[in-house]
DNA sequence: CTTGACCTTGGACATGGCTCCAAGGTGTAG
DNA sequence: CTACACCTTGGAGCCATGTCCAAGGTCAAG
């Protein structure tokens, strides 16, 4: 007995995303054309669910589709290959880092002048030291 | 004699944007309208090259405008406003905390798995290893 | 007074990333 | 056999965030 069809719907639905976003990846060339059943009916693997969540999540922490498509096109994988995957990684990794720091910062700034805030509860420099909080953070 | 003023051009290259940017940011309510020279020109003050810059950081951050407005709509400041800014401040930092969470996850796999990688510089296993590390910062 | 760099406006266009729609086919439960 | 939820396609529409354009006004330098 083979396992039930993994169709759009309920990929869709197991990735928190709708079938248009699906077929939207798909256009794109973020994911593969599926095969098929005899109608028509797009069949994935299981890899793809993985890879949509990768997507989703790779775009919550600030990557464009295009950037994960960067990141995930390695198909194939000569030593040629190899180096790029290294290179993608690294420079991937470096850019994780950069914007690691600045929200560090603007974390650091935003809490310490919130706990500054709650020890003394000025009615009237708030606005003025929430624009100094905004150049701290544009620093 | 009086300060050459801030025109918009000047106010722009300073902030690293267009003037076009600017004028949108005051079409949507991002930038207060500013005065006007008696022939029309705008005229800024010191401080919205600040509140500028300041959106530009805090959309490299990954905020968006609409949130960056959240942030910076905090005029008039009575207790009312005041708990306001808290809240807001507050619910920023959280948001922060939590995309910082991500982001450091997803930078530590894919260092340590680019440092496996270097370690062991397989041929056949990368594109598999190279998943493993999407899965991972899938999680 | 002319030239050239700047400014004004309103509106069109672009890009990324979806999201919806209409018209129609498929598949299964009752 | 009928209902109903699901699938197909191509194409249009939408929101955010700009970006450009044309036609015209302003202003300082030469």
């Amino acid at each position: 007995m083979t396992e039930k069809p993994l169709l759009i719907g309920r990929l869709a639905k197991l990735a928190g995303v709708k079938p248009d976003t699906i077929r939207f990846y798909e256009r794109i060339g973020l994911l593969l054309k599926p095969s098929r059943t005899a109608s028509g009916y797009r069949v994935y693997a299981e890899a793809t669910l993985r890879r949509v969540r990768f997507i989703r999540k790779a775009q919550a922490l600030g990557f464009s589709l295009d950037e994960v498509q960067r990141i995930l096109s390695l198909h194939g994988c000569g030593s040629e290959t190899c180096r790029s995957v290294l290179a993608i990684a690294e420079g991937t990794l470096a850019e994780t880092e950069s914007k690691l720091q600045e929200l560090e910062r603007f974390r650091d700034s935003l809490s310490r002048n919130l706990a500054r805030w709650k020890r003394a509860p000025k009615r009237k420099t708030t606005l003025a030291e929430f624009c100094t909080l905004i150049e701290s953070a544009s620093g």
